[in-house]
DNA sequence: TTCCTATTTGACATTTTAACCAAATATTCT
DNA sequence: AGAATATTTGGTTAAAATGTCAAATAGGAA
């Protein structure tokens, strides 16, 4: 694998990455309805501020969301809408794997 | 967040984390092609076997893939193929991630 | 200016991942 | 059975991700 594809493929996987988190996940689906600040966010994820606005930085780095500060308050929102057409895929594969899991059982 | 929503959200991540690795991206994209064994992959790759043998596991893990062995060797393929409609989202917040920067530097 | 609120940042402890080597397993060939 | 090959697994170690607390920053109100 040369010097170019292993650069480009930990450039994407830095984004995926940024993904690969249930609480990250929750944020972007959250977002999928508008957008929302920090607060609002803690608040339905149950967690410290620290940590919220933590993974809120990685998603932003990662170009997934983008901020927006109006008074006190911070807003965000999707910045690639296209990222909530992983959600059916996988929600397809967790499908396939209870239903092999099934069948294995069943024998 | 109830408990429910929580548990979906760690399933579902856990499918995003494994595909979050250059190596386990550029199996994917491989496979894409057709399957593939082992010992292709991992000179394709240029790691050792048993590190390119530990994230296929990941990837199978998942349900990613599959593998099939045959005679000494194990070929694996791709479970899901709707995978692949990841990379072309990622590619465009690549893009995106680039003419924003772009716009940043030129003020 | 001083106080209050929303958010980000830094430091630190803990956990999770990743890579390599060596050893174990499984299959084919002789 | 014994040798050779392909792959997986276990142990170890180094690196990265996560969460929490405390402190810093920034905007608005008194």
């Amino acid at each position: 694998m040369d010097a170019h594809t292993q650069a480009r493929l930990e450039v994407h996987a830095q984004i995926i990455k940024a993904l690969a988190h249930p609480t990250r996940m929750f944020i972007v689906q959250e977002l999928a309805q508008g957008e929302r600040c920090v607060c609002e966010l803690r608040e339905m994820i149950g967690a410290d501020m620290s940590t919220v606005s933590k993974h809120l930085s990685v998603l932003k780095n990662a170009g997934i969301v983008e901020d927006d500060k109006r008074g006190l308050q911070v807003f965000y929102r999707l910045q690639c809408p296209c990222i909530l057409g992983f959600f059916d895929c996988i929600e397809n594969v967790v499908k396939e794997n209870a239903e092999r899991r099934m069948a294995l059982a069943r024998g």
